[in-house]
DNA sequence: GTCTATACCGTGATAGAC
DNA sequence: GTCTATCACGGTATAGAC
């Protein structure tokens, strides 16, 4: 904390401190005296950025819904059997949950207190269930494992995809790379679900 | 919330509407004022219970950490093939959760804000390494596929069972039951890790 | 674009009556 | 065991000078 990011800022570069505060001790846990110290300017000049707290969260989630979203309209997401898709998206959103670390980490943390918690809970259910239809229709293909259940396999999916924010921090030594996690996620998964 | 739950409060009876509180709105969005509410009594009346809104966090806590604790003591945890013990711990924890779920929700989600955050925070790294000392003797026993990345792996294996606590509900009709959701997170887990 | 000063309200917690 | 009343503090946000 107290980190000093001189030259002036741009909505943008308050944003990424903002939303590394945020997730260091939790949105609700953030006084805009945190922000102030860790942006290294007074409470009152963030205001002259962003008109609240709240737009801050907003501008994060959003960042972090697009990139969701936008892997669901790539090629590799459109065409092809749809167990290949499948593995396909969900390379990609795990290749996106660690390009956009901060922004996604937020974007699960969410609770739904408020009016921007909600709209991005309800968003992140439509976009699981895009992907729970494509399993979907992948078991319709047959080629799926016989005795994987669909809804349970969908949340196991999420849930090893979305643990990653976790523990992975980019560029640490020693520690998987961003593709050999990608990869491992897919190995894994898919090893409980193909049909062999 | 608002729900008169009269007949008058214990510690635990009151910790109970608490942690569910704690859980919909997040610790720190949760105010004695919403407790209160949700409690049918007022705030100072929650005082002649518990010294402190930090209490009811620790109290829950503990209650969840010493049901995870608890199961790498039972003897299919402690006896038998490395890799046979892990799958052991790892149906246990998933039904742990599920029994425990409330108080493991609070513990998984709690940031290191306070003290007692921190203290849970290295509970949990205690617990996860004990797990991940597992994975790594089967690994030296020959029992894993050849590509697990063993500190990958254990991740993955500890985020899917995690993630039972965003979705599982119990005795809702339809979804699946404790004991075929812990069947699944030992298959799927298990199908990406056992040497086939 | 940043500051100091301040308005105003909700917070966790306590005092003391019943 | 519960209540009303109250405290001291920190919360978000604004006003207006530089």
């Amino acid at each position: 904390m107290t980190m000093a990011k001189r030259d002036t800022y741009t909505p943008d570069s308050l944003l990424a401190v903002a939303v590394a505060v945020f997730n260091e001790r939790g949105y609700d846990g953030t006084s805009m005296e945190h922000l102030s110290k860790a942006a290294g300017i007074s409470k009152s000049s963030i205001y002259h950025h962003v008109r609240s707290k709240e737009e801050l969260l907003r501008r994060a989630i959003s960042r972090a819904l697009d990139g969701l979203f936008d892997v669901l309209e790539e090629p590799g997401a459109v065409t092809g059997r749809a167990i290949d898709r499948l593995e396909y998206v969900t390379r990609r959103e795990a290749e996106v949950l660690m390009d956009e670390l901060p922004y996604v980490t937020l974007l699960l943390r969410v609770r739904g207190n408020t009016d921007t918690e909600r709209w991005a809970m309800e968003r992140r259910r439509e976009f699981d269930q895009k992907v729970a239809d494509l399993l979907e229709r992948a078991g319709a293909d047959g080629d799926l494992r016989a005795d994987v259940d669909i809804r349970l396999a969908t949340r196991l999916l999420f849930g090893m995809i979305n643990s990653i924010v976790e523990w992975y921090r980019p560029g640490r030594g020693g520690a998987a790379s961003r593709d050999e996690v990608a990869e491992a996620v897919v190995r894994t998964a898919f090893a409980g679900l193909r049909k062999p």
